[in-house]
RNA sequence: GGCCCCAUGGUCAAGCGGUUAAGACGGCGCCCUCUCAAGGCGCAAUCACGAGUUCGAUUCUCGUUGGGGUCACCA
C-alpha cells in the first residue's frame, strides 16, 4: 500500500520551527516510501482568520524544498484540500453517529459549561458532566424543533482502558474515564478540529498520522471515531517537542517549549537573520532523529540524502532543546561549501552597499567564507571599508607583535613612500612588506600590525594586512596611512 | 491536581546485558598566524537516584526524583 502523509497546518500567518519541522518528518516518513504527501489547510476557526496566511504556508514549504503532491494549489482526486470548503461532508457524518447512537445532541450552553468548570474543586480539572447524553427522546426532538442551539457529541465509553502503538513511542494505554465526550460539530455548525481531522484523513486515505507529542492522550478519542465508523486506524507516528532554553530571572536556566522568547522560532524570522533554508532543514531533521547505517555520524544532508537516510526508528522520545550556536555552525558549513556564483550571489547585496565592485570579489570570497557563519555579517566585518573610525593610537601597540608606537612611526615613516610607488596587487605588496621586514629583521608582525592597523582603524579585520590594502585601493589606503602616520 | 510520556556530558545524540560509553556543537589548550576566522592536533565533560532480575546492568522490571505534555464549542 502507497503511503499517504499530510501536513495540516492551520493558517496562522506564522509558520514556527516546530511546525515544520513535523512537515518535513511527514514529508520524509512518505517519501523515503515513495510515498504521497499532502497538504491541507486547517481553517475551521472562523475567528482566527489571518489574511495572507495560507501564502506563508505556501512560501515556507516551498523555500524549504518541501513539496507536496497534492494541496489546494494542487488538485488531486481528494480535494478540496482547505476545510472550509469542506464543510459540507462533516455534519453528515456526525448525524449518522447520532442516528447509530454513537453521539448525541447536546444543548448546553457555554455559560453552564464554564459554571461547571468554575466548581471544580481547587486544583482540579473536570470535564463535560455529560448532562445531554441520555435526554429523552422527546426533549430532545422538542428542543430541536424549537431552534435551540446544540452541538453534537461523541459517546465516549465510561468504563474499561483504550490502547493502541504508536510508532515511536510504542504502547500507550489510556483509562477510558480520562476520555470526554469531545464535541464533533460546533454550535456554528463547523467541526471541530479533531473530528474534522479524522474524516478528512479518512477520506483523503492518510495511512500515516505524523504530528506532534501533545496528542499522545487524545489519540484514544480519535480512535473511538475511527472504530464508530468503521474505518482503518492509521499508523501513528507521534514526535517529540522542540524546547528552548532560557534563564529566568532568577539566573536560573529553564527550559520549556520553544516560543518567542527564546529568539526568533519563525521560519522566515531565521530566513531574514541569513539563515539559509536548506541550514534550517538540515539541523532541524536532526533534532529529534538521529541517522543509522551507512549514515550515522553525518550531519550535512540534502534533501535527497534525508529522504534516503530517514527512518522511523532513529525518532527520538524525549523533547530536544533548539540550539542556536549549532544552527549557525550549521549553515557556516553551508557557506563554505558554496560555489563562488552561489556565495556571490548572496554576498552581492552587502558588496553593494558597501560600494566595493567586482574587481574584488574573488579575493572577498576568500576572506569572508570562513569568517560569516551567516550573510549579514558582511556589513558589520567590512564596515571599515566604508568609514574609518576616529581610532586611538594605542591601537598600534600590541604586546604580541611587540608593535609600539615608536615601531609603528617608523614602520609606516618607511613603507608609505614604498607603497605609493608599488604595484597594487596582492603579491606586490606582501612581498614588499615581508622584503622590508627582512631588511630590517623585523617579525612580519611587527611591521604588518601597523599598516594594517593604520588601514583598517580597527584591530579586527577578516584579512590580512595586503588583503586590507586592495579593499581601500591605492588612493584610499594611503590617505589613511598617511593618516596614521599624522597621528604618532 | 488526575492521566500520559520521557530521562546518556552544557546542547544534539550513538548505544539496544559484557564497550577504554561513539560522533557533532559549544568550552578549554596547543599548532598555524600581522588581527579575527578557517584548518590541524589534543583535553575536560554523561549513564538522575534507590531497589530488584542476572555470573554481569547505561541497557530489563519496579519505585523515587526531575522534566515535558494533556485535561476548550483552539487548532
Amino acid at each position: 500500500m502507497k503511503i499517504r502523509t499530510r501536513f495540516a497546518p492551520s493558517p496562522t500567518g506564522f509558520m514556527h520551527v516546530g511546525n515544520l519541522r513535523t512537515a518535513l518528518y511527514e514529508y520524509l516518513v512518505a517519501k523515503h516510501e515513495g510515498g504521497d504527501f499532502i497538504l491541507r489547510i486547517e481553517d475551521t476557526d472562523q475567528e482566527r482568520f489571518v489574511e495572507g496566511a495560507t501564502d506563508v504556508i505556501y512560501n515556507t514549504l516551498k523555500t524549504a524544498g518541501i513539496t507536496h503532491d497534492e494541496g489546494p494549489d494542487k488538485p488531486g482526486d481528494c480535494g478540496p484540500y482547505v476545510q472550509s470548503e469542506r464543510l459540507s461532508l462533516y455534519k453528515p457524518y456526525a448525524e449518522q453517529l447520532v442516528k447509530e447512537g454513537k453521539a448525541y445532541y447536546c444543548f448546553c450552553s457555554k455559560e453552564r459549561l464554564a459554571a461547571l468548570r468554575e466548581s471544580a474543586p481547587e486544583g482540579t480539572v473536570v470535564g463535560y458532566d455529560r448532562h445531554c447524553r441520555d435526554l429523552p427522546q422527546d426533549e430532545i426532538d422538542g428542543k430541536l424543533a424549537s431552534g435551540v442551539p446544540y452541538v453534537i457529541r461523541q459517546k465516549s465509553p465510561l468504563t474499561g482502558e483504550s490502547t493502541y502503538v504508536d510508532a515511536v513511542y510504542g504502547e500507550i494505554t489510556i483509562k477510558n474515564e480520562e476520555l470526554d465526550d469531545q464535541i464533533l460539530i460546533k454550535e456554528d455548525g463547523f467541526p471541530t478540529y479533531n473530528f474534522a481531522n479524522v474524516i478528512d484523513d479518512h477520506t483523503m486515505g492518510i495511512t500515516h498520522v505524523v504530528r506532534g507529542s501533545e496528542y499522545l492522550t487524545s489519540t484514544p478519542k480519535y480512535n473511538a471515531l475511527y472504530e464508530a465508523f468503521g474505518w482503518e486506524i492509521p499508523t501513528y507516528i507521534h514526535l517529540p517537542l522542540i524546547m528552548g532554553k532560557s534563564v529566568d530571572e532568577n539566573g536560573e536556566t529553564v527550559v520549556s517549549k520553544l516560543s518567542k522568547r527564546h529568539g526568533s522560532t519563525g521560519f522566515f524570522d531565521l530566513v531574514n537573520e541569513g539563515f539559509l533554508p536548506q541550514a534550517i532543514i538540515n539541523y532541524i531533521a536532526l533534532l529529534g532523529w538521529a541517522p543509522a547505517g551507512e549514515y550515522e555520524n553525518r550531519e550535512i544532508f540534502t534533501m535527497d540524502e534525508l529522504i534516503r537516510a530517514f527512518d522511523i526508528h532513529g525518532i527520538s522520545k524525549s523533547p530536544s532543546v533548539f540550539d542556536y550556536d549549532k544552527l549557525e555552525w550549521m549553515n557556516a558549513e553551508y557557506i563554505k561549501a558554496m560555489s563562488s556564483e552561489e556565495f556571490l550571489s548572496y554576498a552581492k547585496p552587502y558588496y553593494d552597499d558597501l560600494g566595493l565592485g567586482s574587481q574584488h570579489y574573488e579575493l572577498l570570497e576568500e576572506m569572508l567564507k570562513p569568517r560569516i557563519t551567516r550573510f549579514p555579517q558582511i556589513t558589520e566585518k567590512l564596515q571599515f571599508v566604508k568609514e574609518l573610525e576616529n581610532y586611538s593610537v594605542e591601537l598600534f601597540v600590541h604586546k604580541k607583535s611587540k608593535s609600539s608606537i615608536e615601531s609603528s612611526r617608523e614602520i609606516l615613516n618607511d613603507v608609505i613612500p614604498m607603497l605609493d610607488g608599488c604595484s597594487w596587487d596582492r603579491e606586490s605588496i606582501t612581498s614588499l612588506l615581508t622584503e622590508y621586514a627582512a631588511a630590517k629583521e623585523y617579525k612580519n608582525a611587527l611591521v604588518m600590525w601597523p599598516v594594517r592597523i593604520a588601514a583598517a582603524g580597527v584591530a579586527v579585520t577578516p584579512g590580512g594586512c595586503a588583503e586590507v590594502l586592495l579593499l581601500l585601493g591605492k588612493e584610499e589606503a594611503l590617505r589613511r596611512l598617511d593618516l596614521g602616520l599624522s597621528k604618532l
